[in-house]
Parts: C-alpha cells; structure tokens; sequence
DNA sequence: CTCTCCCT
C-alpha cells in the first residue's frame, strides 16, 4: 500500500491534540485525510476508549469513508468503524469511529449536549462551510466550553483557510501535503460573449484535438447543459456526450460516470466538483459559473443567482484533470479577471434561510451572540427567521421556543413543513400532509422537458401511482421513479412519527395545508385566466411558460424564485377562498372601508377581507360610524377644493369684506378666510356641517354664507356691517352694492348724477378708507375714477359735461353739480 | 434562462 501524504504529518497531530483542546489540520484533496485520520487517533491515551465522531457533508461520502476504513481493519462496516446518516445506519457497541452527516450530527447534539461517550469530534471537508457544519461547530464548541472540558474537536479543511479557524478556535495548525498529478492552466485570452454553452463548446473541440482522455466540462445548470450537448450532437461516433446533473435519473449519472468505449465529454454541473469522481479524466473545461442560493428577509424568498466561481473552487475543478497523471484545464476566463474572484465561495451562513438554524438554536438555548462562529448569522435573516417562527407558534413574544416549537423540531424538515405536517395532524390527514412536505422537500419528481406544470396535484397524483403501480406507473404519469422512490422514502419517515390515528386520513386538499405553511405565499390571480399573481407578502410572481394547466384564481406558490423585477413559481397549489378565509383565519383582518372615491365623487363604504396584501372579498360595509363618513366626507371636499363649494356672490362678497377688515384691522382678530386658510381648517368649521352628506352634488345644499357667518361672532358681525358695508346710500336716495378686494379701497360704480350736492369721497372702514367711486355715464360708461370727488367737480367735471351734454341731452348737466339735486331718473321718454 | 448542491 502507498504510504499517504497524511502519515508524515500524524505524529505531530497526535502531539498537538494531547495538549490542545482543538486543532486545525489543513490538507489539499488526496491526502488522505478522511480515511487516514481516524484510525490514527484511536488509541491516544486522552481518548481513553471513548468514540470518535466524525462528520461528512454527504451521505455517500460518509459510507463509503466508512468502509474504506473498516476494510483496513479487516472487519465489517458497524463493528469498530460504522456510519450513522439518513435512512440507514451501521454502528454497534464496539464501534469506536462513527461516521456521521449534518443533520445527524445536530440532532444528536440537540438530545445529548454532552455527547456521552465522545472523546473527539472531527469535521471533515469543513472548507464546504455548510450552514449545518457551521452551526455544529458552533454547538460542539459551547458545549466543550461548559459541559464537556475534555472532548476534543478537530478541524480538517482542505484550502487556505485553515489560519482562520485555527486563529478562532485557538489551536494550532497542522499542514499536509497533497498527492495530485501536475494540471496545466490555460486562461482565456479575452472574455467570452455570447452563450456561456457556445464558449464551451467551442473550447472542447479545441481541447479534444490537441490533447489525449475524457473531458469533463463545468457548466452552472441544466439549461446550459442541454444546449450545450444539442451543439456536440456532430461528435456522436467518435464521442460519447454525457450529461451529469442532479436532477437527471441514476441510470444516466452512472453513464456519465462509468468508463465507457468511446472518448467521453461530460457535462457537468458543480456536482462533479466533489460529489461525484468520474473515471478517465485528463480534461477540464470550466466556463467558470455557478448557481447559488440568495435569500431576502425581506420577502422571505430564495433567488438562485448565476456567479462567477470562486477561485477554491476552480482550483478544485481543475484538479478533477489530475487524478490519473498530469492533466490539463481550460479556463473561459482571462487572467485578471480571475485575480479578482473570491478566494472562497461564500458560507452558506451568510446567504441562506435561517428559519432551520434559529428553532435549533431557541432548542440549544444559547444566543447567537454568545457562541463561536466564523462568520455569524447575519442579523436581518436571524430577525426574519423569528419572526416567522413566532408566527408558526414555535418561539413566544421573547424568541424563547414553545412545546409547540419542540414538537417542530423533533420532525426532520423545514420549520414550515413541520407546522404543514402538524396542521395535517390535527386536521386528521397526517399522511397526505407528509407526502406533501416530501414532495417540497425533495428533488422535483418531474426533470427538464417532463416538467409542464407547477401544480402539487399533478404529482401527488404520480407519487399514488409510483405506489401503486411502481417505476412504471410513475413514467406513465411523467414522473421520474427515483425522485419519487426518494419522495415516499421521506414521506414513510415522518409518517413513523406521527399517531397513527392521523394516517388513515380523507383526502385533504395540498392548497389548504400549504396555505397553513406559507401563508406568506397565498396568491392572488391579477386578471382572469391570467399567469401573473400577486402574492400576500406583496411580491409579484407568475407562472412559468411551461405551465398552461394552473390559472386558479387563488394559489399557494409554495417555491418560488425571488426572480428580478418577478418572482417565477416552480411549484404550487390551487387553493379556495373558503379554505384561506377558514385556515388562515387568524390573520385574515376584516376592515371597514370608508373613503372618499375620485371616481364617482362620492363616499364609499365597504368591508374588505385582506390577507396581507391581498384583497380577498370586497362587499356591502354594515352600519359605519358617521363620524368615519364625515371623515371621509371631509377628505373628499378638501381634494375637491374650496372652490368647489357652492359660492354665492353674497358668500363672496362676505369674504372680501372680511378679508378687507382684516387687512385694514390687523390689530382686531379678523379670521383668515382664504381658500388657502379654509381648505385647511375644514374639520373646524365645515365638518359639523356634513351630516348625512356623502356626495359632491348634495354640497350644492349647504348655505355657505350662513356657515362662514358662524365664525364671526354677533358683535363681530355688527362691525363687519358697520365697517364693511355691503351697500352705500348716495345723494340720489339709492343704496348701491360696493364692491371689496382684500387689500383696496371698495369700488362704488355709481352714474354721476346720483353724485351731485356731494362733495367729500364717501369713506369705509369707520372713516378711514375712502372707497375708489367709479363714476359713470348715463350709459353706465365709465367717465372717471377718483378717491377725490370734490377735485373731480372743480377740475374735471366742466371739461366732461362740455364733452356730454350733447350726447346725453336729456340728462341733467348743469353749471354747479354741487346744488344741484341729485337723482338716479334717466329720460322720461319710457312712460307706462 | 424550465432550479445549483446538500442534509435531518
């Protein structure tokens, strides 16, 4: 057997573990690591006989790890190594190494914080930076810290950032060398345009001229994946074209995987990066994307964004060239740009729903604050994630969990989907509602062109007949009969939990249960037959292309991507009103709607029912307070405008003499009674006349001159007459209307013979203003305008009745206007 | 541009 990189460097991880609580071993892939470690450790006198623990980002990697080392102490897998993950496990009272994956790992932590019987806890491939992984550091730390001085942790991280946990955990660094065949890299000479697929492709022909073995192309999804092979379709005899992704069955990953008897061009997602190992290859391509999962607390959604790869990880798919002998890797990519890739993908802490990781931590009992962590949980999705716990009934008003919370936590899955299941239960359909939580927790049971509907009912429909009728009656509904071997595998797990009371359940339909789950995410159709919705968190999102089954009016969109401008739904149920008004009764608010409508000019009252942002019914309003209408009312006047309000001249008039009072007084306390200053006191002196008012054609009945006069008391009143006149009696004996401009003397338009005998300007305003006289022809033609009438007779007037008196000769012009009687009569032609 | 990968 080949001596491992990893042997020269244990003696010195042996020392540092004997001496430190933790330690940090940083080793490149093909050092041997996962399998070398472990039996090393396991006769250190610190353990004394107690368990290592080790955990594995992957279920396959955990077996096989497993294996690998049981056959190196010539046993079986469970007697001193076994493994622990989901679904299956292998572990006995001898065994001595326990290989575990996330999940396992925390709810075990979660039922024995002390981890009984545990000396050391490894974790591998820490560099992954999964969510769970960080989080069980995180708890293994703090129970290090109170419970359990001697356990020990080691840390195996397979980049550069070994320093960084070394330093936050305080513990020395060990560093291995790697056993990898020279990779030749060749960056691109400038940036590629076009289709990421297209670039690729054109990079393979160049690769499979010039060099010798497989190639394995790196390509961020599915869609690219399939374009790219409809381009390769002319490599057909010579080479095989190889699709490799996680959506496609196990039949045609294992053909991508196995050596076959062709030359190979595998395309492949990231799922080649570590996962997967596919045999023969001395060729990379990576177009240099990948997909990644962004979370926004403020809508609660997951977008999946397309990002350049992280410089680790290109390193990682280059090595992929250089398992065989030396290989060689093209990067569709310059050299600058790749100076300024991230050195690591970002942890998934940093960009993920929290809402798994808050109920674990409310189970803990510790906060947040108060553990170890190399990146925390970033404060806005730790925030939403309560929240939406709290609204679930897991945590209390101070983030504190509930038995409620408990009980969620005990079931396997999404906080969302637990409560889905509870709901179920307690609606006595606690089977359906765990094919249901399967079915959103799992690989979509339809692949790339079999998926033509986003509808929950259609498979839920394929997993009845994958039950009844096995692989084939799955593919006779379309559905792919691993996805739905995984989909009832979970579903039977969480049926084990549950009373099995609650199993042999009536039909339910999923849009209810949902509604329960998300009631974020019910939907509302914006017009009939129509594929955008809005949802109740106030995002839009519509239906993909694909889909031209699902127009209901009212649907659960379940998973949706945040999107850009929209979110796209890629799985939902149709869902009642009924159903949302009855399920979702506690946060359905009912409002009485009273509010002024622009429209019909009028008051509208009606009672709505919303769920968040959406307007679930809309109908006739019962009594409504009148003080709500009066409001209304009110609000409807002022954007209306005072203008609008029914204005007699006399109301006008009113107003300009008090306004002119106003301004001649500013010493008295005239009111303002501007449209500006009455638009805005409506409430005060206008309000208390709206009674049963509630349209804009009844305003025409108010008497506005008699409101306005309310806010002049009597004696102000009296004043305003006596100093604002409206009329003025002249020498004639009439009594003529003056007429008031805020600000100016009044205008008295009178015919100058009503004037004679009159010699000094008749005054306003108790004397002090002299009213502007208008004097006027027999014909009502304007001659003259003066403040000075005694001037007017002296100088102007001879030179006017030289000018008049024959055109008017049958009125009166005589010498001295000032004995002269006055009179208003005109000619006496008009006799009755 | 029809959703990456992984896990209890």
């Amino acid at each position: 057997m080949n001596r491992l990189p990893i042997a020269e460097v244990l003696p010195a991880l042996r020392a540092h573990l004997a001496a430190h609580s933790a330690v940090v071993l940083q080793a490149p892939p093909g050092a041997g690591k996962t399998t070398g470690v472990p039996p090393a450790l396991l006769d250190a006198p610190w353990l004394a006989g107690r368990r290592v623990l080790m955990l594995e980002p992957r279920r396959l990697a955990a077996r096989a790890a497993a294996a690998y080392m049981a056959r190196g102490y010539g046993e079986a897998v469970g007697d001193t190594v076994g493994y622990r993950v989901r679904f299956d496990s292998k572990v006995s009272a001898r065994t001595r190494i326990e290989v575990v994956t996330e999940g396992i790992l925390t709810r075990r932590l979660q039922s024995d914080p002390a981890l009984e019987g545990v000396g050391l806890v490894i974790f591998d491939e820490f560099h992954e930076r999964h969510l769970e992984t960080d989080l069980a550091l995180a708890l293994v730390r703090d129970a290090q810290r109170l419970l359990r001085p001697d356990l020990k942790i080691l840390v195996m991280s397979a980049t550069l950032d070994g320093e960084g946990i070394a330093r936050l955990l305080d513990a020395p660094l060990v560093i291995s060398e790697g056993r990898m065949f020279p990779v030749q890299t060749h960056y691109a000479a400038r940036e590629p345009e076009g289709p990421l697929a297209a670039s690729a492709v054109s990079a393979v022909r160049a690769a499979l001229s010039a060099h010798e073995g497989d190639v394995l192309v790196f390509l961020p999804g599915g869609g690219e994946i399939r374009r790219a092979q409809a381009l390769l379709a002319d490599l057909a005899p010579q080479a095989d074209v190889l699709p490799l992704y996680g959506d496609l069955g196990w039949e045609q990953q294992d053909r991508a995987l196995r050596p076959g008897p062709r030359r190979k061009v595998v395309l492949a997602t990231p799922i080649a990066e570590t996962s997967l190992t596919i045999e023969g290859v001395r060729i990379v391509v990576d177009a240099g994307y990948t997909r990644v999962p962004q979370f926004d607390p403020a809508t609660g959604l997951t977008r999946l964004a397309t990002v350049r790869v992280a410089r680790a990880s290109a390193d990682q798919r280059a090595g992929r060239a250089g398992r065989l002998g030396p290989g060689v890797c093209y990067r569709l990519w310059t050299e600058s740009v790749h100076r300024g890739l991230l050195a690591q993908p970002l942890p998934e802490i940093k960009t993920a729903d929290l809402a798994g990781l808050a109920l674990d931590l409310a189970l803990w009992g510790t906060e947040a604050e108060a553990l170890t962590w190399l990146d925390p949980p970033p404060r806005a999705a730790l925030a939403q994630a309560r929240d939406l716990l709290r609204d679930l009934g897991a945590l209390d008003a101070a983030n504190r969990i509930t038995p409620v919370g408990r009980e969620m936590a005990a079931l396997p899955l999404h906080p969302r989907l637990a409560h889905l299941i509870r709901c179920g239960e307690a609606r006595g359909a606690g089977a359906a509602a765990c094919d249901i939580a399967a079915l959103l927790s799992e690989r979509d049971l339809y692949t790339g062109a079999e998926r033509q509907t986003v509808d929950i009912a259609a498979r839920l429909d394929a997993l009845v007949g994958f039950r009844r009728s096995g692989r084939a009656g799955a593919q006779a509904l379309g559905a792919d009969p691993d996805a739905c071997a995984r989909v009832d595998r979970a579903a039977r797990q969480w049926r084990r939990l549950l009373k099995a009371s609650t199993l042999d359940a009536p039909a339910v339909e999923a849009g209810v249960l949902l509604a329960a789950a998300y009631p974020d995410r019910v939907a509302a159709q914006r017009r009939p037959n129509d594929t955008h919705y809005l949802l109740a968190n106030g995002r839009g999102a519509r239906l993909p292309s694909y889909d031209v089954h699902l127009r209901a009016p009212y649907l659960v969109a379940a998973n949706v991507d945040a999107g850009e401008a929209e979110g796209v739904i890629h799985l939902a149920a149709s869902v009642g009103l009924a159903d949302i008004r009855d399920i979702l009764a506690a946060r359905v608010e009912t409002v009485d709607v009273v509010r002024w409508d622009d429209q019909s000019a009028a008051v509208v009252t009606r009672r709505e029912e919303r769920l968040g942002k959406l307007l679930l019914r809309s109908g006739a309003s019962a009594e409504v307070p009148a003080e709500r209408v009066r409001a209304a009312m009110l609000e409807g006047v002022r954007r209306l405008g005072v203008a609008a309000l029914p204005w007699t001249d006399e109301a006008r008039g009113w107003r300009a003499r008090v306004l002119s009072m106003r301004a001649w007084f500013p010493e008295e306390e005239w009111p303002d009674v501007t449209d500006a200053a009455l638009g805005a006191t409506l409430e005060h002196w206008l309000a208390p006349h709206l009674d049963g008012y509630t349209r804009r054609d009844q305003l025409a009945k108010l008497d506005l001159l008699a409101i306005l006069q309310l806010r002049l008391s009597p004696a102000q009143s009296q004043r305003l007459r006596e100093g604002a006149p409206p009329h003025l009696a002249v020498p004639s004996g009439s009594r003529l209307p003056l007429a008031y401009r805020p600000g100016e003397p009044p205008v008295l338009a009178v015919k100058l013979q009503e004037m004679f005998g009159c010699t000094d300007t008749p005054r306003v305003g108790f004397g002090r203003i002299p009213v502007v006289l208008h004097l006027l022809s027999p014909a009502r033609r304007p001659i003259q305008v003066t403040q000075d009438l005694r001037g007017f007779w002296e100088r102007t007037y001879p030179e006017v009745r030289k000018e008049l008196k024959g055109r008017y000769p049958k009125h009166p012009w005589p010498d001295d206007p000032l004995t002269a009687p006055a009179t208003a009569r005109t000619v006496r032609k008009r006799r009755v």
